[in-house]
DNA sequence: GCGTCAATAATACATCCGGATAACAAGAGG
DNA sequence: CCTCTTGTTATCCGGATGTATTATTGACGC
């Protein structure tokens, strides 16, 4: 009697590493880094376990892999607003930092997501790695806004300033998205642009304004 | 034949729970919190693991009180600084956001063990109630500091900036945890009491060094 | 169509996990 | 010196975990 064996499909090796990255961001997202083993991976990407190991050396090369394309993906989605973001510096840097405090950036999950692999940091040099090309790809991102501004500034002026407005992103990010409740809509919004404005002496406020998106 | 069974000492449950507390946030710090299994708790504590069960209900409930416990001190560690420095507010409050900013609160230990607990609020009630008792415990501190400031505000702008204030430490405090080598000595102190006080609209850096413990 | 080989599934393994229970003994009270 | 409480150890359990190995089968080249 031949034993039944599950009918599959042979895919590119891009689709599969995708999807088992995918499956594994899924699950961290939903039940923190313990919740991402080998086999619920395999499961949620709709393959048997075994297949982790065809792709990948050891579920540790997934995870870096993992944590690589969530933090490229971050900034991405963070230079992405100012695509369509009027030309004044006030303005782009005030959609930048809007963009930075509001839904899909300030979320639950998103801070589970990042603590996962933050943990991975002190132990895993090449995570260690990620983390440090990450930050400081959103921070010149950053600088580069603070740099546009009609205000001449020092080199080491400038990387202070983007050290601290960058701090309170980071900050405010947190804070929201691990106390969803503890802050009204857009508070958080309004908080970054003000202090951001008085650490660099303007006021942004308005430029906010200038730069929402039309209310449908 | 008897079987040989290892000699022990009955404690007082304050210092087995304290050990076993310990002993868990000194695996946390070390491995993140896969490495603090209950086993594992147990041999570092110099105990047997099911003597856990005997004085905290479950794992998780000790990891709750590890929670808090980690939370509480961290807060004090910035706090106990007020207990020595001067009277003047200004001074103060540059002394607190100086002592938040230099370890042992920056320290990447400690960032791996509030990520670590981080993660377990979204699922766990009682771990976002601790989260938000303590973050609410060290604003409401900062905001004390700047309503003590020779300078009248509104309730509303106080909290505002209280919750500004705080994220700029948040976010320097990770960064400097979390990249050690990315920045000089005090630098974050440095950036910190300067972009705070351009918050406030004071200037706290002669406070700064007027707060300093005399060097050796 | 038909080999052929790599992609995928299936199974096995040693270890570890948190929790439950029962046996033991340390130390206080008499 | 004895007894009793209970702090502590020892042992067991069902299940989960990461990894290694073997078997099968899908799809492509000819």
């Amino acid at each position: 009697m031949a034993v039944e064996r599950r009918p599959y499909r042979r895919e590119a090796e891009d689709k599969r590493r995708a999807a088992l990255i995918t499956a594994t961001l899924a699950l961290v997202s939903e039940g923190g880094s313990a919740a991402a083993t080998v086999r619920a991976i395999a499961e949620r990407a709709g393959v048997t376990p075994g297949l982790i190991r065809h792709y990948f050396t050891n579920k540790e090369a997934l995870l870096a892999d993992a944590y690589r394309q969530l933090m490229v993906g971050m900034t991405e989605d963070s230079a992405a607003v100012l695509t369509y973001a009027p030309s004044d510096p006030h303005a782009r840097l005030a959609a930048f930092i809007a963009a930075s405090l509001r839904p899909p950036v300030v979320d639950g999950e998103a801070v589970v997501r990042w603590a996962s692999f933050i943990q991975e940091t002190r132990r895993n040099p090449a995570m260690l790695d990620i983390h440090h090309q990450t930050y400081l790809g959103f921070r010149d991102h950053l600088q580069g806004l603070i740099a546009a501004l009609p205000h001449p500034r020092e080199a080491a002026e400038l990387r202070h300033l983007a050290i601290a407005c960058n701090a309170v992103i980071d900050g405010l990010w947190l804070e929201g998205s691990t106390l969803p409740h503890a802050f009204v809509p857009d508070e958080l919004v309004t908080i970054g642009v003000r202090s951001i404005g008085a650490m660099l002496g303007v006021d942004l406020s308005y430029y906010l304004l200038l730069s929402e998106p039309p209310k449908t």
